[in-house]
RNA sequence: GGCCCCAUCGUCUAGUGGCCUAGGACUCCGGCCUUUCACGCCGGCAACACGGGUUCGAACCCCGUUGGGGUCACCA
């Protein structure tokens, strides 16, 4: 039986990355038949971790990774919470101590740190000297008669080779002799990440442990410690990491600022900006940026199209397959078509898998996603009155390619919901397309064409629209603009009969005229 | 700096000794279509880091160089 993990610390938010590994891991538990589990790496922090976890939990139920044990789910391995499994921890660096694999160690900071820094003073690599280091009960009655407190460390092996196989990078081998004696307990009793990582993961008995690279050094301690105490290892992974945007450095939460200096992940960051705006979002930088997946959801991606994007980072299936349903990615992922160097994160085709997926997207399903946007924008009534879903219906058809995110649907629809004395005008439109007298008589006389229409639909429009245009013998883009603009108050938008259809006559007739009044106004000033 | 990992178009990648004149995708650049925008269509630019081997033959194997990255906590 399969069973992988994914084990956050509570943050507060759900980095892209820890995705793309978690996603991995989740992949590789379904491709087998096997459990994913979630696990919190909560050992250091104490306060809200309910609150913190809220967020990172919401992440995977919005994409659709859904754990097989861990918070809120529970399982036979309860608690999944490395807070309340610290008994556990403790006993293992009993055992450790016991067998002589951990020791006492009475140094201070301060005479540790004098170490390091005449280690490096003398240009040799730092390996405590364990003076300081207790296996008796003698040794520890003299250091502690000085008041000295203890940590508990590791006992690392001093010769011979740590060699593993590594399920994306093959044999790996490390010297025992260049690892540290590392803390697994503090002073205070509490125990450190590493103790708990493997004591855990032989507890919920995990089998593949698949996470980034970063922890690819960490794993001779980690082995040291699961041998040490007879366990049987877990097949190891380490993927390669995410990095930058345009850069190999591993993609971190913190420096946002730096991102944005690369153009696509601005201009990615304000398209978000711009929605979060518009649905009167609270937002901070911190928490609300292309590098979280809130992100995603709240300006409206898909979260198929997310996680088709990720999963080609790192892997593929072969030489052409770009678009994978879940189903295909869960049958066809193996670690062994993971790629090795790390892949920088790329915004640009994040977005043509977005663009993809919401093209694909049925129109029904569309409808509902985007009418939840329009009342977070306050544009239609909670609930929405029955008029609303056909009327947007007929909109996103209109719309066409043109909505990217379900959030775009703001910026095309607000004028089809707006009353026609507050529609709002795009000011630079209006003075390229209005301000002259040509078009604004124009649009006068089109007025009174359309008034005497009798029906109104886009055929008759599209008719009634060449008519007038080559009764005038003009040009269509003379006229069809200004028209755009005195319906719209926009300078783009869908088809203009589509959009003078959807406005029906009565709207559109009104909104010329204040258009008409407004341009009046403004030549007189 | 020590240790470790990595190295194909700008980016994501295919490629496991001959099928490679190196394939696909995104981007970019032309052109077409067009009432705007967005699509769509057609076409194009663009890569095996370098140097040695091994071999009849190397993007693929070996060694070295260079470059990039990760990691070196009483963080996770």
């Amino acid at each position: 039986m399969v069973r992988t993990r994914f084990a956050p610390s509570p943050t507060g938010y759900l980095h892209i990355g820890g995705v793309r590994t978690a996603l991995f891991n989740w992949l590789f538990a379904k491709r087998h038949g096997g459990q994913f589990v979630l696990r919190i790496d909560d050992t250091d922090q104490q306060r809200n971790v309910d609150e913190a976890l809220a967020p990172i939990l919401h992440g995977f139920r919005w994409l659709g990774m859904d754990w097989d044990e861990g918070p809120e789910v529970g399982g036979p391995f309860e608690p999944y919470y490395q807070s309340q499994r610290l008994e556990r921890y403790q006993t293992a660096a009993k055992k450790l101590l016991a067998d002589g694999f951990a020791y006492y160690d009475y140094a201070t900071p301060e005479e540790l740190d004098a170490e390091r820094k005449a280690a490096e003073a003398a240009k040799r690599p730092f390996q405590y000297s364990r003076a300081y280091m207790a296996e008796t009960e003698a040794e520890r009655a003299k250091w502690e008669a000085e008041g000295r407190s203890f940590v508990v460390r590791l006992k690392m092996p001093r010769e011979g080779v740590c060699a593993f196989n590594d399920s994306v990078r093959g044999d790996v081998e490390f010297q025992w002799s260049k690892e540290n004696d590392h803390v697994i307990q503090r002073a205070d009793g509490t125990c450190l990440y590493h103790l708990a990582s493997v004591v855990d993961d032989h507890d919920l008995e995990i089998t593949h442990v698949i996470r980034a690279e970063e922890h690819l050094s960490n794993t001779p301690r980690q082995i040291f410690i699961g041998q040490s105490l007879g366990y049987e290892l877990p097949q190891y992974a380490h993927l390669p990491y995410v990095a930058e945007p345009g850069s190999k450095n591993k993609l971190s939460k913190r420096k946002l600022e730096k991102y944005l200096k690369n153009a696509d992940f601005k201009r990615l960051n304000e398209h978000g900006q711009a929605i979060a705006e518009q649905i009167k979002l609270q937002t901070s930088a911190e928490t609300f940026n292309p590098v979280i997946v809130d992100f995603y959801e709240l300006t409206g991606y898909l979260p198929e199209a997310i996680l088709n994007y990720l999963v080609l980072l790192g892997w593929s299936l072969d030489d052409k397959t770009e678009d994978l349903t879940i189903d295909e990615m869960i049958a066809n992922f193996s670690l062994e078509r993971v790629t090795k160097a790390p892949a920088s994160f790329d915004c640009k085709k994040l977005w043509s898998f977005q663009d993809r997926y919401m093209q694909k997207l049925p129109l029904k399903q569309k409808t509902a996603k985007c009418l939840s946007f329009l009342q977070a924008a306050e544009l239609v009534a909670d609930p929405a009155p029955c008029e609303a879903g056909p009327k947007l219906t007929r909109i996103i058809e209109a719309c066409g390619d043109r909505l990217k995110v379900l959030g775009d649907i703001i910026a095309y629809a607000d004028y089809f919901f707006v009353a026609d004395d507050q529609m709002k005008y795009d000011e630079k439109a209006f003075a390229k397309r209005l301000s002259d007298p040509q078009p604004q008589a124009l649009l006068a006389k089109f007025r009174q064409t359309l008034a005497a229409l009798e029906t109104w639909d886009v055929a008759t429009l599209d008719k009634a629209m060449h008519d007038f245009v080559a009764a005038e013998g003009i040009k269509i883009g003379e006229i069809i603009h200004a028209v755009r603009i005195g319906t719209t108050g926009q300078g783009v938008g869908p088809g203009l009969f589509d959009c003078l259809d959807i406005l029906g006559k009565e709207s559109c007739l009104a909104r010329i005229d204040r258009t008409l009044a407004l341009a009046a106004e403004r030549n007189a000033t």
